[in-house]
RNA sequence: GGGCGUGUAGCUUAGUUUGGCUGGAGCACCCGGCUGAUAACCGGGAGGUCGCAGGUUCAAAUCCUGUCAUGCCCA
């Protein structure tokens, strides 16, 4: 590499911008790839596809940020680390989307619409933001492939998703079964939990208790419910086993007035849980007989619409049964269960063997047969007949008006109903342990996460249901044989197509509706019908699980590719997916392969605003990270986001963090590089020149140094990297670009380049500069891939992204400066010390350019190699160690008021004048040796305190560390007149440099100088040095009289006037 | 309602695993210093009910219990 250009001025956003177009004209993320292929050990990196169909805001940005950042390291480990993008294509939020576009609200209107048209309507509605989301991603500089990514609707995916459910079907993993969803029969939808929270109401509607009469048993069961309209379809009556009942005896009316209808008579009795009584009541009761829920079991009563329902083979049907989850808080203890509108009921209906037939029909109407009073009626119509009914029938104890939170759809406004839909189902039950196992082998980040999180999940598996009543999904391949019912799965095209009966058209793609139209032959035997699709489509949770191998479209094709590829290596996603894809990928591989699919799992917490919000598009909160691209620019926003917290904690996003980010960081790198390469330009310093080199060990301490500091933050950069800290590497490495690097090794060694004469040690701090920036780009780069490339290729000719990864790997050498534990020991001291320095004189008030004739350090490490660098720090002219503190110190003999005072009394100011005036050192000995007295009193050790202090003219500080003790620097603070002329020279020549700044003058620029000094003198040496600081060619001083329209300014009562020329 | 996180100065946070110095930084603010050093730098100051309430302990930001707020997931 030859002779860095000059830098300029940074401008974030310009650099960021070439560079891409660098990048994508160079090919450099391929070759990134490619230049790894002969290491041949892939690290493999699986994407979690995102959905194009709302617009990317700054929180989709942090997890392409983390999954960019591992890749890219690894890659610079020496790793071939392919990353193919992905999309996600299918549900119902597609769907939600372009129902509110075309506003079909039910799905009627959607089938009236036509299916096809809507599908692809939902097609195209994928693609709204991808073009957004491509650029976002480029801009933040995520590395993926967005030209050849996996894609959930493409025939090929879906055939590995089919393939995959044959393989669960054949393993007898698939079944059918209920699903209790809230479903809107006005839009014919079921409804996932989000779009269930969208539309909860405040409802006020009938709740009635009931009475339920045993059978063998004068007395009635006591049951509660808020849905009247489930009742015809009650079945059962669900108890808490270790719930205390008790049986009552009704003994008087209620004495005031009843409300509503209902009611019960004197000698009635009725059983319900013992806490409940009081809440439930109305009437005068005796208890006649306590007990536990267990001995209820197994009762029978008479159903409340006979009828209704048909006992098939249950033996249990209208018998009281335990359940785990009876509470007393509510109700009467008593759980009246209708199996199919309730989950907690459907589950204890198929657990105790309770009949599953509906008593309502899909379109929300009573089925015909249920009651000659309700049959085809909509079943919230019939809340007061029922209730009516039931009065008659005397088995209403009493109604009241319950006000709660009730779900409503949020396009009809209508209530939902929980209602038990047909559903395709995994059993996942059936391979808990094995789950269980595979997550235990996943090493996650936070750790927690898997143990806990996904552990409790996976602890308490249920069946996953995966089938929607939808239209735009991965078709179910089930088909059923509408002869025999023979179910059939179909595992790829060419099974589908063997299969396929003559008259059935070829679909076109994978999709409703064609796919519909497909009929079967039965494979049978003795039947020759047709084979029917089951009408439903895929949970998309399901598409995103089948990623690993179907983004391949194995086994169908690329067989090395899904091989070398399986389990992935590593994912990472928002905490949200731990149920959603971090689960659906380990559901589909347990299934289908018995492993698990990927082996690390890095779970990110989520980016809120400000106030620790949520950003939702309806809150207006979002941040469009546009917003800080065109500013602070990406490496900024990645910088900020990786060292704001841990991966895993949410982070409110605050745009000043960003800002400051880019000031410190970025800025401050930025000026370490321009410093370094303007003069590299200046002097033409070429790295690779080897006969300019200066071997480390000949190098200056400064620079040993700074390379051994390097050395150690890139250490503990390396291991925060491998325990997932990337917050702690990134605030270890800020804090040595800041600290370090700028604010101690550059400013320390400005006065080194400045010499135009080359030197070895000028190219010592050249080629000390030159190794640190690098070693610094590396690092960085995989956080913040921009600026460190741009000072890479400017200093090293090529991108850093090729560059190994400096602390080295199994695959790639180690190459750090050497480490001096010593030198950086001695460094923090004299650092130290340069700080003390400043508040001794803070203290004094004596200004920094005023120098001290002396200073001495006492104490501590052998300091010799730095004494010219302190001095500087110090302004002081010389500096000295000292083995002997009492040299600047005195004792002082202070008064214990308290002790004196009771000795002496009103002789107390007498005893203080003489202490005062006592020498304290022949004092200190008499009292030591018993003799002391002061005006006629003895003086004891108890009377007095002793103090050390500096003598006159001295100052001095103490600082304590635990590696090298206690070390004091000591100040002379006589001021004399040659001092005063050398500070005042030094104010003088602040002044001037200010001023030639402000005349923007250049650097190397001389310029005419007239000073004029009121009330002191400046010695010719220090007025020789003013001229040679500020590049003076020629200069008068004190020549003639101030013109009025110079520079004026004053110091310790001097004042100065200067005029400065070009 | 349940599970899992989070809560420390005006803001962003370290410290919590394993209890122990006066709870440490950065931004912003105030005072002073320094600067051919940048949106900088250095010294000092002000700013804390460690969400709240109990408990354990010689000692609690840290451990335990409860509670509030907030986030995710489930119901």
């Amino acid at each position: 590499m030859g002779v860095p250009k000059p830098a300029g001025d940074l401008d974030p956003v310009a650099l960021e911008s070439t560079l891409m177009e660098t990048w994508s004209e160079e090919g450099t993320f391929e070759a990134t790839i490619e230049a790894r292929r002969n290491g041949a050990s892939p690290f493999t990196f699986l994407e979690g596809p995102p959905t194009a169909n709302g617009r990317p805001g700054i929180h989709h940005v942090i997890s392409r940020l983390f999954k960019d950042m591992v890749c890219r390291w690894k890659t610079m480990e020496g790793h071939v680390v392919e990353r193919k993008g992905g999309w996600d294509t299918h549900g119902l939020p597609v769907e939600i989307e372009v129902q509110k576009k075309l506003d079909l609200m039910s799905n009627e209107a959607i089938e009236e619409y036509g299916m096809e048209a809507f599908n692809d309507k939902c097609k195209e509605s994928v693609w709204t933001y991808e073009e957004v989301w491509r650029e976002m991603t480029e801009r933040m500089g995520f590395w993926v492939d967005m030209d050849d990514p996996y894609v959930t609707l493409h025939d090929e995916y879906i055939e590995s998703a089919w393939w995959s459910l044959k393989q669960m079907f054949d393993k007898g993993l698939l079944f059918r079964g209920h699903k209790v969803l809230p479903y809107c029969p006005q839009t014919g939808t079921s409804y996932s939990t989000h779009e269930v929270s969208l539309g909860y109401k405040e409802v006020s509607e009938p709740a009635v208790y009931i009475k339920f009469r045993l059978i063998d048993d004068d007395a009635s069961i006591l049951a509660w419910t808020t849905t009247p309209w489930t009742l015809p379809g009650n079945v059962g009556l669900a108890i808490g086993p270790d719930v205390t009942y008790c049986r009552v005896r009704i003994t008087e009316l209620p004495s005031g007035s009843w409300e509503g209808r209902g009611g019960a008579g004197v000698g009635e009795e009725l059983i319900l849980a013992k806490d409940l009584l009081s809440d439930v009541l109305r009437h005068q009761v005796e208890v006649i007989e306590e007990f536990p829920g267990s001995t209820l079991i197994g009762k029978a009563y008479r159903p409340l619409f006979p009828g209704a329902v048909d006992r098939g083979g249950s033996e249990n049907a209208w018998t009281v049964v335990e359940a785990d989850f009876v509470t007393t808080t509510d109700g009467t203890g008593v759980v009246h269960t209708a199996v199919m509108y309730g989950e907690e009921d459907y589950n204890l209906g198929m657990q105790v063997g309770l009949p599953a037939q509906h008593t309502v029909g899909i379109d929300g109407n009573f089925i015909s047969g249920t009651h000659n009073m309700l049959d085809g009626r909509y079943v919230k119509d019939c809340d007061s007949d029922i209730i009516d009914y039931l009065s008659d029938e005397g088995m209403l104890y009493r109604e009241h008006t319950y006000t709660h939170d009730y779900p409503h759809c949020w396009r009809t406004d209508h209530p939902l109903l929980y209602y038990a839909m047909d559903s395709w189902f995994v059993r996942m039950t059936s391979v808990r342990d094995e789950i269980l196992q595979h997550n235990s082998e996943v090493e996650w980040a936070p750790e927690w996460t898997g143990s806990k999180r996904m552990g409790e999940w996976l602890s308490n598996i249920k069946d996953w249901a995966i089938s929607r009543e939808r239209y735009w999904g991965t078709p179910i391949p089930v088909w059923i044989c509408s002869n025999c019912g023979h179910e059939h799965c179909i595992g790829s095209i060419e099974e589908m197509t063997s299969m396929k009966t003559d008259d059935s058209p070829m679909p076109p793609e994978l999709h409703r509706p064609y796919v519909d139209d497909v009929r079967l032959h039965c494979p049978s035997d003795d039947c020759s019908g047709e084979m029917v699709r089951e009408p439903y489509v895929m949970d998309c949770w399901f598409d995103s699980g089948c990623a690993s191998f179907a983004q391949w479209h194995y086994p169908f094709e690329n067989e090395d590719k899904f091989a070398g590829s399986f389990p992935v290596d590593y994912i990472c996603e928002a905490v949200d997916q731990t149920r959603g894809w971090f689960y659906s990928l380990l559901a589909v591989s347990t299934a289908v392969f018995g492993s698990t699919c990927y082996r690390r799992c890095l779970s990110l917490g989520h980016i809120l605003d400000k106030d620790g919000k949520k950003m939702s598009k309806s809150k207006g909160n979002v941040v469009n990270p546009w917003d800080h691209f065109n500013k602070e620019g990406s490496d900024s926003i990645r910088w900020y986001m990786t060292t704001q917290s841990a991966p895993w904690s949410p982070t409110n996003f605050d745009p000043n963090g960003v800002r400051e980010s880019y000031a410190k960081m970025f800025l401050t790198l930025w000026n370490v590089y321009r410093f370094h390469a303007d003069y590299a330009a200046m002097d033409g310093f070429d790295a690779d020149d080897k006969s300019g080199y200066v071997a480390v060990a000949e190098r200056s301490p400064l620079d040993r140094w700074v390379l051994s500091k390097a050395s150690t933050m890139a250490d503990t950069y390396h291991e925060h990297f491998e325990s997932w800290n990337f917050h702690k590497a990134g605030r270890e490495l800020e804090e040595f670009v800041v600290n370090d690097l700028s604010n101690w090794y550059v400013r320390r060694s400005r006065r080194r380049l400045w010499d135009e004469a080359d030197s070895s040690d000028k190219r010592a701090c050249q080629h000390t500069l030159h190794e640190a920036l690098l070693l610094v780009c590396r690092l960085m780069a995989p956080v913040s891939p921009f600026m460190p490339d741009r000072i890479h290729r400017d200093l090293a000719g090529s991108s850093v992204h090729l560059a190994d990864w400096p602390l080295g790997s199994a695959l790639v050498e180690r190459s750090l400066p050497p480490r001096d534990y010593e030198l950086e020991q001695q460094m923090k001291l004299v650092r130290a010390l340069a700080e003390t320095g400043r508040r001794v004189r803070a203290e004094e008030g004596r200004r920094q350019r005023l120098p001290c004739r002396n200073g001495w350090i006492i104490g501590g490490p052998d300091l010799t190699d730095f004494h010219e660098i302190l001095a500087e720090e110090l302004n002081v002219e010389n500096l000295m160690t000292e083995a002997d503190l009492d040299r600047f110190q005195k004792i002082v003999l202070e008064p214990n008021r308290k002790a004196l005072g009771a000795k002496c009394r009103s002789d107390l100011p007498a005893v203080l004048a003489k202490l005062d005036t006592a020498d304290p050192d022949s004092l200190l000995l008499e009292v030591e040796a018993g003799i002391a007295a002061l005006a006629g009193y003895q003086i004891t050790m108890n009377d007095i305190e002793i103090r050390r202090t500096e003598k006159e003219g001295y100052s001095a500080a103490t600082i304590s560390d635990e590696d090298f003790g206690d070390v004091s620097l000591v100040l002379d603070m006589v001021i004399d007149e040659e001092l005063m002329s050398r500070g005042l020279a030094r104010d003088v020549i602040r002044r001037i440099q200010s001023k030639r700044k402000e005349l923007d003058l250049a650097v190397e620029e001389s310029i005419s100088l007239s000073v004029w000094i009121e009330g002191a003198e400046m010695a010719d040496e220090d007025w020789a040095h003013v001229q040679n600081e500020t590049r003076a060619g020629s200069a008068t001083l004190n020549e003639g009289s101030a013109p009025n329209e110079a520079d004026s300014f004053e110091v310790d009562g001097i004042a100065i006037v200067f005029r400065v020329d070009q």
